[in-house]
DNA sequence: GACAGCATGTAATGAGTTACATGATTAA
DNA sequence: TTAATCATGTAACTCATTACATGCTGTC
């Protein structure tokens, strides 16, 4: 019995709730999916085929038109097969970063090219912080539509990203700000910023550390 | 001319600070890349090909014993190709957690197996975070060795990582709190509950939005 | 002198992306 | 009626992972 990926498994999740088109799939990919598994839209024309394969999921062809599309729904073997990976353990969530790669080098390049990086790092967490609160509202005001029945996990998934997302844009900010008071990329002056940095950031771990501490911390 | 991954560029960015060989590369992506650029150990050993092929690292071979083991290090081309990618403009950052997605469909399993996917990420935040902090700690004992020249830059991805992971934990522990008030991971009784995780969310958003609006606002 | 773990790779496989193609629908 | 956008896919290719293989080094 094949692995599945994660891909699989996230499709299966959707087609839990209701038989999608493939089409359907990637809009709904696109509003709340991709937060925590960012596929390309083909991968979500190919991938329902192998669960077909795999007898996880049927697919019936309706005509529209000249053209025929496809949707997908779930089979009972498929349910379980979900209800088995639900109690598996999870693999790190794993976060991939072309801006931080060049923050973290930026001593080679310009400070305007790094103010830029961050900058748009900045724009991008806004708007996707700003999505994610369309959404959440979009529930308050709907009464949790367009799946009043799946509110509560939403609630939990939807408060994950919101934070995230503010975390983006807040860190973004801040590092502006910093690198404003750099005189260049060069390590030269911007020591002293470094430190206060570092200090500050121990000082909060600290802190937090003490006022939350209780799983797996030996000495208080 | 043919684009380079983002493995490639990370290599190179490592390859810029001083010569390495495949392994010690591995070793400087687990302390430190891996937090924005994940990849697995092998990827590192055939990698390093590739830039040589394109002419942006050179390889010399050294014998160690009966083995040899290669030595990377950037030319003068490589270096140029970075500073040229360090003008780009970045893709987004990705994030993928195979957690979140359970948490995403938990209605579909059990109470304790929602549980146990929180519980895991808690404590997969909190090793993270420990060990992120360690690392800052390092610099802050060392004057920033290995490489006091990267202090500051290091300084601004550090805090990057540790409110990241910080994140990680602290939302892991307030979801297993939260669930614990569920009888179950069905609609029926969680639903109060989210509504006033969702009440909270949007008004600390608006609170946020009011104190620190300053960027892509349009009406105050 | 055996075993564990560090060091150094190669080969096969598979997942995911980019590029391409084309039909249907709506707005100008 | 042309153009833009929505809708629906296929093919080729690249990136990355898993599985495997093997030499070195210290320790019991």
């Amino acid at each position: 019995m094949a692995e599945l990926s994660l891909t699989s498994y996230g499709l299966l999740c959707l087609l839990s709730v209701r038989p999608w088109s493939a089409y359907e799939l990637t809009g709904q990919v696109k509003r709340s999916l991709r937060y925590f598994c960012p596929r390309a839209e083909t991968r979500l024309y190919q991938e329902p085929k192998n669960l077909v394969a795999k007898g996880l999921a049927r697919a019936r062809t309706e005509a529209n038109g000249r053209r025929t599309r496809t949707v997908y729904s779930i089979t009972p073997t498929g349910r379980r097969a979900l209800e088995r990976w639900l109690e598996e353990p999870s693999g790190p969530p794993q976060l991939e970063s072309e801006s931080m790669l060049r923050v973290a080098f930026a001593e080679i390049g310009t400070k305007e090219a790094l103010v830029r990086t961050l900058e748009g790092m900045q724009a991008h967490g806004h708007a996707l912080h700003q999505q994610a609160l369309e959404i959440l509202k979009g529930y308050l005001d709907t009464g949790g539509e367009p799946f009043p029945e799946r509110l509560h996990v939403n609630a939990l998934t939807g408060k994950f990203i919101v934070d995230y997302t503010a975390l983006l844009e807040s860190w973004a900010r801040w590092a502006v700000h910093e690198v404003e008071g750099w005189p260049a990329t060069g390590p030269a002056a911007a020591v002293p910023i470094a430190w206060d940095v570092l200090r500050a950031a121990a000082a909060e771990a600290d802190a937090a550390g003490e006022a939350g501490a209780d799983a797996g911390v030996a000495d208080p």
